[in-house]
DNA sequence: CGGTTCGTTGAGGCCCATCAATCTATGTGG
DNA sequence: CCACATAGATTGATGGGCCTCAACGAACCG
């Protein structure tokens, strides 16, 4: 929160509006320039407030705008023709949620807040200008996009090959991961998904996560209050899930990039 | 193939070395010009030939190069420490092994043949230098990045909430839909995995793949004689898939694009 | 206080894994 | 040309992890 207002104020001193997109992930990119900053950041629609549960695009839709989620939850989610449900991807404060859209005129998979949420929206048209206009835009594009591969690729070795326990515990490594860059390193963080929504995303039935994080439980490997989840040892954790952090790439700075 | 000596002598006229990229789905970007396609052309190292089952890059090793398998089929391939072996994708003719390595040092996955191949690399620096100067070449790797995206999401519904049966069905329908698009639109073609192999790209065991695919035989779904793969009526295949061939955006000019 | 959402618990069954053996095709050396 | 080895396909028996169905409890809310 501290670094948000930070940044805020930054940019408030060259543009007539505040930053729309500061702390999303999109802005964070090491391969950004300010002044592309900036752009990125104009060429953003003004932020919406939506509730939990609203669809930003359904699934199968078409859509010209690719959906920022700069404050709340989110997920990818995709649905058999039997009806079953499946997240291929969690859409965390900050995120990108239909980066898919940029290229492609129809996503194949819907979008859906899990709370409530502040969106902001960026048109392809723009962001395809931009990205002709600026390298480190197209880069960043291009990089935002296979960290997403990264991370299904990891989901794909979960789904076919972990059990539940092992599922659980690599999608709670995986959003603490994810989250501690953002927030800082601390063991409690917000986890606003339901049992049947974790269930959509590692593959399972509600009732059998349940009766698996009731094991992890006992075993105290999670500590769950509310909405909100405490992971005493995540050493522990991840030895469950085989969950590496070094391969999130999220700091970008020990990567190659464009060196 | 007609196609491909095509480009091949259309190249030779301005360049002092043959097109090694001819046929590849890098090449066949709707985004680049004919400049940018020499230019990349020119950039990667001269064919390799390479045996079945040997490694392009070993899992969660460092490499600097982008494999592109010209010919033979090879896959990406993860393991669980407990030995649970997972392919996150298949790479077929013309495919790229490991976009990840334009973006990151270390790969979390490995890059194996599966058939005997012949294989180009693309050194990350050149390709990132190459991206930053032509704004078509950057949008080219946003655009395969995108689409291995979409194939993961595909995968991850599959693996998370379908049956044997279905799985089995999907990976077929996607494979045939992939190569449809370069070979012509043939009901049989070329399919070098093991039942073992298929297993792993499908998240099941060997022996259960076995008798799923004994079942699609007796319904006359597929047919298989050696090594290729027949399938009689591919719109019962994708039915029971529940495949969306136009998801695939395989024909780039139907979707959005640079517009 | 009735309704709704979400978490929890129990019983029963199926899909798929596991283990292990056999069969077939292919290749290799003597 | 045959004995042998090897890789891959096939088959059977058995068990377990997870699903399905169903009910109940708990928290929240207008």
């Amino acid at each position: 929160m501290i670094e948000v207002s930070q940044i805020e104020t930054s940019i408030v001193l060259r543009g007539p509006s505040s930053s729309r997109l500061a702390g999303t992930r999109l802005l964070k990119s090491h391969l950004l320039l300010n002044e592309e900053r900036r752009a990125l950041d104009n060429a953003v629609s003004p932020p919406r407030s939506v509730g939990a549960g609203t669809d930003l695009v359904q699934e199968g839709q078409r859509t010209d705008n690719v959906f920022i989620v700069v404050d709340g939850w989110a997920c990818r989610y995709m649905t058999t023709s039997a009806g079953g449900r499946q997240f291929p991807g969690l859409v965390l404060p900050g995120d990108i949620g239909n980066l898919d859209s940029l290229m492609f005129d129809r996503l194949d998979y819907g979008v859906r807040t899990l709370s409530d949420a502040t969106v902001v929206a960026l048109p392809r048209d723009r962001a395809l200008a931009l990205a002709a206009l600026h390298p480190g835009i197209a880069g960043t594009f291009t990089w935002l996009a296979l960290i997403e591969n990264v991370m299904l690729s990891r989901s794909a070795l979960s789904l076919g090959r972990r059990d539940a326990r092992q599922r659980l515990a690599h999608l709670f490594s995986e959003v603490s991961a994810r989250l501690a860059v953002q927030d800082g390193n601390q063991s409690g963080f917000e986890f606003p998904l339901t049992q049947e929504q974790i269930a959509d995303a590692v593959g399972l039935t509600g009732v059998h996560v349940n009766r698996t994080m009731q094991q992890l439980r006992a075993e105290g490997v999670i500590v769950t209050r509310g909405r909100t989840m405490l992971i005493p040892d995540v050493a522990r954790l991840r030895r469950i899930a085989g969950f590496d952090p070094r391969y999130l790439h999220m700091d970008a700075a020990a990567d190659g990039g464009l060196s």
